[in-house]
DNA sequence: TTTAAATAGGACTAATTTAGTCCAATTACT
DNA sequence: AGTAATTGGACTAAATTAGTCCTATTTAAA
């Protein structure tokens, strides 16, 4: 129902999470998994493609893990909605050439551009930051001091 | 990629179609199907959707048919989305309540629900009769006289 | 230098959702 | 009556999304 999809979701959820952690040290797979109750596999492609796609940095071998590319403040959810789903519009018409087989699609492109941007700029407004701010009461803090259950 | 889906996008054709066509007398499933280049049993269904959802007015037996409910210019795009697929909304959390199994999501849900009310008043305020307006040229005038492919 | 712990890449399967079809019943005009 | 339309709903097919798994590579530490 004009949903963005589970595993964006997730993506966004892990996003904040990494976020919420801080940027002091790498985390790993096997962590943000066990944090976000998402499980490790899907956590691990993932966080694959949000790293191929620069949102996070990574790192390889023992010790290894990943960490935000840049500072929470200036990731927004549309950079994330768009690593995991591709460009943000809600018709293909209006991102691509239209190859309409159906009469009256053309008529309609223009106000589904219009209508795509809005949806687009809100998502671009949206930062990361926000997403961590909005949580309620001081949960994060209690999280970053008793939630290691690795 | 964050998309409506096929049918809702079917649907708006079909609104917009109805719209184009005049009010001045009712459409058949058969007639919209041939117009749009939608195959029957998809236009009937859709038309049977948007009529129980009082978006269009339906006649039935001989000389039969559908026409607008209202005027084009008040039936919004908002509206025709949330009959083929229910409510406006990007993340289940921010309609209902939250049954949430991730962690962080909770945390999340406040600007969601700005996010979605942002899309949803865009969607809102966008009127079928602009979808008709953004026609380039006269084409819809061209239709309405020779358009007779039944 | 070996080992262990991590990411990288990609193939594959399962599950879910979406799209499309069809049939029998009802309604109403001619 | 007969014809042309909507109504309602069951059913199937197709496409997309979600999830799993395997092997290779990298790197830190023992």
């Amino acid at each position: 129902m004009m949903r963005i999809n589970k595993l964006t979701d997730y993506s966004i959820i892990i996003m904040t999470e990494i976020a919420a952690m801080g940027s002091t040290k790498v985390h790993t797979a096997k962590e943000i998994a066990k944090r976000t109750n998402i499980p490790l596999p899907t956590v691990t492609r993932l966080l694959k493609k949000l790293s191929s796609d620069k949102l996070l940095t990574s790192q390889r071998g023992s010790q290894g893990g990943y960490a935000l590319a840049e500072s929470s403040t200036t990731i927004s959810i549309a950079s994330i909605i768009e690593s995991i789903e591709g460009p943000i519009a809600l018709t293909e018409c209006s991102t691509n050439e239209c190859d309409c087989s159906y009469e009256s699609k053309c008529s309609v492109e223009v106000p589904w551009q219009k209508i795509n941007k809005t949806v687009k700029s809100a998502l671009e407004e949206i930062k990361l930051n926000e997403m961590i701010h909005s949580n309620h009461g001081n949960e994060l803090l209690t999280l970053s001091i008793d939630g290691g259950n690795l």
